[in-house]
DNA sequence: AGATAAAAGGACTTTTTTATCCTTTATACA
DNA sequence: TGTATAAAGGATAAAAAAGTCCTTTTATCT
């Protein structure tokens, strides 16, 4: 479903969102040991993220990587798509070139199901909630 | 979710299953054409089914790849398994070593949800029915 | 201003996946 | 028995994804 780079955005960008804020932001390094992560792919991933402005970052000593305000009220949606390309989400399970529900490939019902439901999830709440909800079941990342 | 070789394989699978018998046998470049899908590449996976006993195949003149009577009641997962190995239906959505509904990551619910929707139905339904469907109501391969 | 720390960016390497080609084996049929 | 045909198998090539390293830029603190 996702790609290696898109799975340890998601991992990266909830850790920052439970561990890190404006005044105590996060190093690569640190980010990377917790996640258990190879240090410098994590790197270019929070390159990435930050140029499309879905995280923040500062530069010198005592900067780092942390969600700011803004960054909180995004959905993994759009972290997703900024990673894996705009239709993660739309493609046919079979790589057909299009999928639709009027001509539909023989796994769509199921697939389409799937695939909408995570979209949704993952479109409809915002980053800072579900940091809360890790938080409040202690889910792991 | 599923690598390209496996969207092959079960392409070809179903299109074998609605339009092969055995005593109609298509050959590789028949079925790479109407799919629209590399040869040669298609010839490998089709190799592999083959050894695995999911597809059967003849060789020479008037061979090629059908699907057996035993063939045919096997599943799409089998099929998945096959060529994506067996932990497709069972791994975390995050890449995390263990996916389980005690210990969930925080897209887990939805996953799984998804997965199991996919899972069931590629476990539950014969090739042999599914091709029945697929020519009932006309759907795409 | 100088030293240091950390992200940003560019270039590169390794690994995996996808795709192609060539040789061998089996089989049908004349 | 010979020829043609098609899958099986092995080896390789090309492309993409994953991962690493080095240099530059920006900021902090003394
Ligand atoms: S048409 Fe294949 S998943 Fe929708
Ligand atoms: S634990 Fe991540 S999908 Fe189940």
């Amino acid at each position: 479903m996702f790609s290696q780079a898109c799975k340890y955005a998601i991992r990266a960008v909830l850790y920052l969102a439970v561990h890190a804020s404006k005044g105590k932001k996060l190093g690569v390094k640190e980010i990377a040991a917790a996640l258990d992560v190879p240090k410098y792919f994590l790197a270019k991933i929070l390159q990435q993220l930050s140029r499309n402005n879905l995280i923040s970052s500062a530069k010198g000593p005592s900067g780092g990587f942390y969600l700011s305000e803004k960054n909180v009220e995004a959905s993994l949606k759009d972290v997703v798509e900024c990673m894996d390309g705009p239709d993660v989400f739309n493609a046919c399970i079979l790589g057909l070139p299009v999928c639709s529900s009027e001509n539909p490939c023989p796994l769509h019902i199921q697939a389409f199901a799937y695939r909408e439901g995570l979209h949704y999830q993952l479109k409809h709440q915002a980053i800072g909630d579900l940091a809360k909800r890790i938080e409040r079941e202690e889910q792991k990342i």
